[in-house]
DNA sequence: GTCCAGGTGAGTG
DNA sequence: CACTCACATGGA
């Protein structure tokens, strides 16, 4: 167990802004949700620490690893201050949004992971693309253990281990039948996904090569998959290669673009984008969750 | 049952 | 270019 200090950090704000689609709570700890957070092959399970501040932490992975893999992958390195003061501070709306989701940041996640995912995410709800790709990751058969003992003494429901699956390779996918691919709800979408995984497993599209390529180059070789347009694209390039000034635009994002900014970002918005539309991206679906309660206690009465 | 979801490709004018 | 339409399915 390892105990970490981490300002700018929120594990709900990050789970809930629809960027990754395997982080999810076990349980509670001390007032604060536990997140087991499935990353390609790998699970770690971290939470607020309860006798700490808002900044203190608790991870289960050795010091090696979350200085290896894990501090990258929560992009502890990128001062998001920076990002927030693009912000114009007359802009309300912005502003509001970035007080409302202090603490996200954009995960450094495998880029086949966040194409699949999000040639899933088409047409659907983020709750429903987790039911797919979770879907997806257990067709393998394969299920793999992380020890949650230190959890499971402050909270007796959180079991003492939690199974997880990894996320199939583009080979694993590639060897399914169409008839697997669709049992996990993907509809529509199963020949998509197919496709992507044989021209990946082929080498026909190599991913890990595009690493460097210019924003401009990267979207227009995604573009080039069946089922990937230009949201996919956007979405697979700031998630999955971390082009932070990329701007994914679906029915949220053109919602408040029409509603607050004339049907088109400020200019000088442009290099920050990709981050600050996670701010308002989260803003704008959580204010709609709180709508819907509203309306359904409305009509309890 | 109804409505909508981190859209896309194909077809038409 | 712009516009329309079908597309499978789950969640509320």
């Amino acid at each position: 167990m390892l105990h970490l200090t981490i300002d700018d950090f929120d594990l709900t704000a990050i789970a809930e802004s629809g960027q990754c689609f395997r982080m999810t709570s076990p349980g509670i700890v001390g007032g604060f949700p536990l997140y087991k957070v499935v990353a390609s092959d790998k699970c770690l399970l971290i939470s607020r620490d309860p006798e700490g501040g808002e900044c203190d932490f608790l991870a289960g992975c050795a010091e090696d690893e979350w200085k290896s893999f894990y501090k990258h992958y929560f992009d502890l390195d990128t001062d998001y201050q920076k990002y927030r003061n693009y912000a114009s501070p007359d802009d309300d709306f912005l502003n509001e949004c970035m007080g409302y989701g202090m603490g996200i940041r954009i995960l450094n996640q495998d880029s086949w992971e966040m194409l699949i995912s999000f040639i899933i995410s088409q047409r659907k709800s983020v709750p429903a693309i987790r039911t797919t790709v979770e879907r997806l990751c257990a067709l393998s058969g394969k299920t793999s253990y992380v020890d949650a003992t230190p959890w499971h003494e402050m909270n007796p429901d959180i079991p003492e281990r939690i199974s997880y699956h990894p996320f199939p390779d583009a080979e694993t996918l590639a060897g399914y039948s169409i008839e697997e691919i669709n049992s996990t709800g993907a509809g529509y979408r199963s020949g998509y996904i197919m496709e992507a995984a044989r021209k990946v497993s082929t080498g026909e599209l190599d991913l890990t090569g595009m690493t460097k390529a210019q924003d401009e180059v990267l979207l227009e070789e995604l573009l080039k998959i069946q089922g990937v347009g230009i949201k996919v694209a956007s979405c697979t390039a700031l998630f999955g290669f971390h082009r932070l000034a990329l701007c994914p635009e679906d029915v949220w994002m053109k919602r408040v673009k029409e509603q607050f900014y004339g049907g088109e970002w400020p200019e000088e918005y442009r290099p920050a984008l990709g981050v600050l539309q996670q701010y308002m991206f989260y803003y704008a679906r959580l204010e709609h969750e709180k709508d819907k309660i509203k309306r359904t206690k409305r009509e309890n009465r």
